[in-house]
DNA sequence: CCCTACATTGATCACCGGGTCAATAGGCCG
DNA sequence: CGGCCTATTGACCCGGTGATCAATGTAGGG
């Protein structure tokens, strides 16, 4: 009976990468001790050694879940865009994001609804929140201090603050449409019902 | 040992009643047979012999939550307003409803996230997909033969499809808002940006 | 009034999950 | 080399779960 083989700390990585493996492939309820254990090749008493319990295990695969996924929206390279191009551009990067990762999506949507209480949903929408405020900025610039116009509307029109939740509102529903079905996402269709509200960008001949 | 006490085919209904509350307050992972038959009164077994297998119960419990559901899209009193006003009534309908029965919805996406397979997620997509339909028509009619033109943007715009795609999608993000804080659900923001795409309404003096 | 059909019970089974623990194997420091 | 600390093992316990089943009670038809 056992001996350190690999003495390292990656040993709880290797373990959190098992347990990732198989959250994607079988769902969040195949992640248990055992399986977890036999897919990374050691015994069931190791995983409980690393991580206290159970819900230690899967709050640390929502960690590894949720980091890395704000990066991309504050990307220094947007700063440069005009206020209308730079929200073009955040968009599409987040539904592009949304396409190619949605298994991670996936799971950590399985994550939030797999509990009503508030082990896991704090640090998601904590997560949620820090991403509506990195539209917030943009959604404020592009609205300016009436509101969009969209040289449509009778009166006054959107704020930033409603275009930033509406955005936000939308690129959920679109992760959700990711994950029935990546292939029917069409960015375009989405970002074009939004563009529509950029007032005619001053003729450019 | 056993006899029938209410010999009605309610049994079926109520054993189903105390798992829907069960589902409700505790969360899907708590309908366990044991737990639904004490919440309905009766002992474990009948469980099995309505419902043939905890599968069966939750596909049933399913089918009541979608039940319904589409029901308020397709009410008669809406065909008669123009179509600007059918899609603003049918979205502010919709989103009232999510809120009210945000409990319910965070149920449905339970049911959705908790297994990977088939089971549940087939079904839940064919609504899905009857919600776009419902959606389709309006947003044709709204659109036009050329698509929204926003009187803003310089080319074309939106077709009717992106335009229910987007519409399904904001409804579906804002579930899951109503979910996170059902008071933070404000319609009139989201559909401020939707209604911006409506060309001017001819002067109305 | 019995007898058949059906609803109902509750005990019971096999199984699997989280979690514990004594035993042990290796590395490391003196 | 000898101890010591940590990583590791695998057997084990306990509780809960889905599911089964013989026994039993009730209703209703002949």
């Amino acid at each position: 009976m056992g001996g350190p083989k690999l003495p390292e700390q990656e040993r709880a990585d290797a373990i959190l990468a098992a347990a990732y493996r198989i959250a994607l492939t079988e769902g969040l309820d195949a992640v248990t001790a055992r399986r977890v254990a036999t897919a990374a090749g050691i015994s069931p008493g190791l995983v409980f050694f690393h991580f206290q319990s159970k819900d230690g295990l899967l709050q640390a695969l929502l960690d590894v879940l949720l980091n890395g996924t704000l990066d991309a929206l504050t990307h220094p390279s947007l700063s440069a865009l005009a206020p209308w191009d730079r929200l073009e551009r955040m968009i599409r990067v987040e539904l592009d994001r949304l396409v190619e990762y949605h298994a991670g999506v996936e799971l950590l949507f399985a994550f939030y609804f797999s509990r009503p209480d508030d082990l896991f949903r704090t640090r998601i929408e904590a997560s949620f929140g820090r991403y509506l405020e990195a539209f917030l900025p943009v959604c404020q610039e592009v609205a300016g201090p009436g509101g969009v116009s969209g040289a449509s509307t009778g009166v006054g029109g959107v704020s930033g603050d409603d275009l930033a939740s509406t955005v936000v509102a939308l690129i959920h529903g679109a992760s959700i449409q990711a994950i029935r079905n990546p292939a029917s996402v069409y960015p375009d269709a989405l970002l074009a019902t939004v563009l529509a509200l950029r007032p005619r960008p001053a003729e450019r001949p």
